[in-house]
DNA sequence: ATGTTC
């Protein structure tokens, strides 16, 4: 499936950089983080049509983008980032729920604890009290009880409502993207709202985890005071079926707004064509985009406020265990659309991007990048001159679909070998273990490479898992 | 990712 005339457009760029040439629909050059040899290994041609067909939007300017962790998503590749003019025709460039994803401002968390392994007196003990009050799984339950009028406010002030509610230090807010609030009316429906009164402080599935890290290697570059031996903890979650709800009715509500035409997607109010109806869009200052972007931030509020829920637990729980300071290093969210100024072919434009697997990384900011629960992650910071509207990877990226992941891998093996090598594991079944498996992933070592080669970003830490409580 | 097909 997927159209493969791109490879002919395909260029080395330098060591880290892939170029498709515009042609056909394309309206910018499309950029891929990666090499011959890593294109070669990561082949699924339906990703790079998706980066074409993106390259393809109304108002796109720069290139599209695929981070070194790409692959196949809905309408937009995961590992996409596009940023569109605001001040493209009538209403502004798009604006797409499919290039934010239906885990609206998903994202990862890292917080350091003052102490090293050693000074924790049973790690084993540890993880299983975190594993019994840390709610994890489809079923969402154990996480905190709240009232209407506190999801209200939770879903308008972000963070800071948790800071009020007791659920967060006040100093958090000073390490998390965006102080972790962004401007909405709550224009969240109700259906979502219903869906996140009883999702406050849970996990999920699939690829989300609490997991307690050590310090494995630190560059000479320290700003934050790491040690080797160090213990820190990474969460990774998102706004669960709030989330969920608010891009389900907007893709629903922009999808049907498009007709086919000999095979593109078409609307005449706006003028827009798209290449994949998964793509629909609307002008960012339209009604329908206004409307998406304030339902998407109060979602992105509620995956900061659920963040600081975990958060809090894990705190919590450690006071049983331990005296010890815990700091948030950093919370990014690798799911989000942004209104930014960026320089492009040298000059500033005001644009809308859209980062859907891919994380923020502004010169200096910390950039978390989970790899797999056998393998480590990284923590690393944005660099001046990074081409890629200022963004980064979010992970390894999957390399075994889930399916052939519980083909090929035994879920119960792999967790008797991970626990031989000191990483405690608890997840709910033995599918998940196989479908999060470090052979389903690409080697995040090889995407941290390129994305530091590529420019992107330099390297601060790397940390091994310890313990990972997953769904 | 997801009350894993309102």
């Amino acid at each position: 499936m997927g159209d493969e005339s791109w490879q002919t457009h395909l260029e080395v760029e330098n060591d880290g950089l892939m170029r498709i040439r515009k042609h056909g629909t394309m309206n910018v050059d499309a950029m891929i983080v990666s090499s011959p040899e890593h294109m070669a290994k990561s082949s699924d041609s339906r990703s790079i049509s998706q980066l074409v067909n993106i390259a393809s939007m109304p108002g796109v300017v720069g290139e599209a983008w695929a981070m070194a962790d790409w692959h196949f998503g809905y309408g937009f590749p995961i590992g996409g980032v596009l940023a569109t003019d605001v001040n493209w025709g009538e209403e502004g460039g798009s604006i797409s729920p499919g290039g934010v994803g239906f885990d609206i401002n998903c994202g990862v968390r890292m917080v350091a604890l003052e102490c090293s392994i050693d000074d924790i007196p049973n790690l084993d003990k540890l993880a299983g009290r975190l594993n019994g009050r840390i709610p994890s799984g489809g079923s969402g339950k154990g996480g905190l009880d709240i009232t209407q009028r506190e999801l209200d406010e939770i879903v308008t002030r972000g963070t800071n409502a948790m800071v009020d509610l007791g659920y967060a230090y006040e100093e958090d807010m000073n390490s998390i993207e965006s102080n972790g609030m962004l401007e909405t009316d709550n224009g969240v429906s109700e259906r979502a709202m219903n869906r996140g009164m009883k999702a406050l402080g849970t996990l999920g599935s699939g690829n989300h985890f609490l997991e307690l890290q050590t310090v494995q290697s630190v560059e000479d570059n320290n700003p934050h005071n790491l040690f080797e031996g160090q213990v820190v903890c990474m969460i990774h979650s998102g706004s669960r079926g709030l989330g969920h709800q608010v891009c389900t009715d907007h893709v629903r509500t922009l999808e049907d707004k498009y007709r086919n035409r000999d095979g593109v997607w078409q609307n005449d109010e706006w003028g827009f064509e798209i290449q994949d109806r998964q793509l629909a869009a609307a002008p960012v200052f339209s009604k329908e985009g206004q409307s998406y972007l304030d339902a998407m931030n109060g979602a992105a509020n509620f995956a900061f406020a659920n963040r600081s829920a975990l958060t809090h637990r894990l705190r919590q729980t450690l006071a049983t265990e331990i005296d010890v300071e815990t700091r948030l290093l950093y919370d990014v969210s690798h799911n989000i659309a942004k209104i930014e100024d960026h320089v492009i072919h040298g000059k500033t434009c005001t644009c809308c991007v859209h980062r859907k697997g891919a994380t923020r990384a502004l010169p200096g900011q910390p950039v978390l990048v989970p790899g797999d629960m056998g393998t480590g992650s990284w923590l690393l910071e944005g660099k001046e001159g990074n081409r890629a509207f200022s963004s980064s990877c979010h992970g390894a990226g999957r390399l075994l679909s889930r399916s052939q992941a519980k083909k090929q891998i035994d879920g119960k093996a792999l967790k008797r070998e991970l626990e031989s090598r000191g990483i405690r594991i608890h997840a709910n079944t033995s599918n998940i273990i196989s479908e999060e498996a470090p052979d389903a992933y690409k080697d995040v070592d090889e995407v941290i490479g390129l994305t530091n080669s590529a420019g992107l970003t330099k390297p601060i830490a790397r940390m091994m898992p310890l313990a990972v409580i997953k769904g």
